[in-house]
DNA sequence: TATTGTTATACTCTATAACTATA
DNA sequence: TATAGTTATAGAGTATAACAATA
């Protein structure tokens, strides 16, 4: 195969890669603590000030056991960024939302994320388009 | 600012990095489990797999406090990946180091990685040349 | 005095299993 | 019976503070 491991140039652009992954992650992690969340808490506001979401719904979308979710949404209501509401539809479910002071604070974590700026901005605009194209071919991506 | 985070493109270049980030956690944790580590002690494993380290090192690499270094060498430890040896130059260290057997798991493992040929088995040696060249220059590195 | 590794402690995230209330 | 959410439990990673051995 064309792209296997001992390829150099497969290897230097995996390396790469894997530094772009620490470099998000940590400054994720930086702009989430900047606001006295953890990463996990951090992702769960952001999801739910986008739309209110059924605890298994966000389990599903963590990759993770509907369990752990029940902690995460509780630590967060504590803080008032977050509420439980009844499905009219299925008195099982329970649907977690933000509150307005969550969404605001989904904002500003959003506003304090550097990452999107700072690196891209090395890159005039044509050479983002020819990245975005690479991204998508490799992901499998349909370009829309 | 051209690449502000309001640009369309640079927002879509955002969203596939974080595409990136998220597959490469996936196949990196998933691949870890196969061999019944945890990504963090994946991650120590292939380190130490290069090269003996200290234990303070290790906490510099993973970016975390030196404290908990000591309960991550002391499970691989105990499964016979890895042993602590003396330093010569001084005794207050200990050096972490992969033993034969950890240097195998750390090898089958970083085979088990498919992220690196799939995604990039889709692009050209062309188009992977190009690639290479983006990611340094967002990422500041020198081209060698 | 300063540094290295460790211990003790507390918190969060995670999976598993059992429970409850609904469906 | 099956499903949604919860509780209980245990293991792992993390930060903080205090400690022993060594520099």
């Amino acid at each position: 195969m064309a792209a296997s491991r001992t390829d150099p140039l497969t290897f230097e652009v995996v390396e790469l890669i894997g530094t772009v992954v620490a470099r998000y992650h940590a400054e994720y992690e930086q702009a989430a603590a900047k606001h006295a969340l953890t990463g996990t808490q951090a992702r769960v506001l952001a999801l739910l000030a986008v739309e209110p979401t059924p605890m298994r719904r966000i389990a599903q979308r963590l990759k993770c056991e509907p369990s752990n979710i029940t902690g995460i949404v509780d630590r967060l209501e504590a803080r008032g960024l977050v509420e439980r509401r009844p499905d009219p539809n299925d008195r099982r479910v329970k649907i977690a939302a933000a509150t307005e002071e969550g969404r605001g604070t989904a904002r500003r974590l959003r506003d304090s994320l550097d990452f999107a700026r700072e690196p891209l901005a090395q890159l005039s605009e044509e050479e983002r388009r020819v990245l975005r194209d690479l991204l998508q071919r490799m992901l499998g991506v349909e370009g829309r």
